[in-house]
DNA sequence: TGCGTATGTAAAGTTAACTTTCCAATTCAC
DNA sequence: GTGAATTGGAAAGTTAACTTTACATACGCA
C-alpha cells in the first residue's frame, strides 16, 4: 500500500502536527503513514480523504 | 460505518464462505463484517471493493 | 554559529481487526 | 418433519494500528 500523504500535505502548506490535529491524530501517526511504517484504519483513510476532498482510491494505492 | 456487504454477496448468489475463501479471511470475518461487529482493515476493503468491481466509497458509508 | 521549528523514529502500552475452534440457530431440500 | 447446509456469534489468542513519551536529526534564519 503506497499513498500520496507527504505530496497532498506539502502541496496545501501544512504541517504534519496541524494535519494530525485535524483528523484527531498523533503527529507519529502521520509521520508512519507518510513513510510506509503502516496503513490507516479504514476510518482513518476516510478521514484523511474528506480532509484532502478526493477518494480513497485516489490517495492509497493498493497493487 | 454502515457497508452493503451482504446486499451485494445476497445479489451474487454466494455463500460467506465463499466470499470468505476469494478475500482470504475467515467465514467469522465477513460474518463480522456483515453485522457490524467491527470494521474492515483498509486492505481488506480494498479487496472486498476489487472482489465487486466497486469502489469503497460505494460500498463503506462513513458518515 | 546557534536557536527555533519541523520531521524521523524507537520503546512500551492499549485496542481493534483478525484467527481458530466450537456450538447454537436458521434455512432449505426432500 | 428430518437432515444437511448456511449463518450467528462467543471465547481466547495474535497482530497491527494506534497512543504517549522521548530523543535525535535536519533545516532555515538572525
Amino acid at each position: 500500500m503506497k499513498n500520496r500523504l507527504e505530496e497532498l500535505r506539502k502541496a496545501r502548506g501544512v504541517r504534519q502536527e496541524e494535519l494530525a490535529a485535524a483528523l484527531e491524530v498523533s503527529r507519529q501517526t502521520i509521520g508512519s503513514l507518510e513513510n510506509g511504517r503502516y496503513n490507516p484504519s479504514i476510518v482513518l483513510a476516510f478521514k484523511i480523504a474528506r480532509y484532502f476532498g478526493l477518494t480513497i482510491e485516489e490517495i492509497f494505492i493498493y497493487d
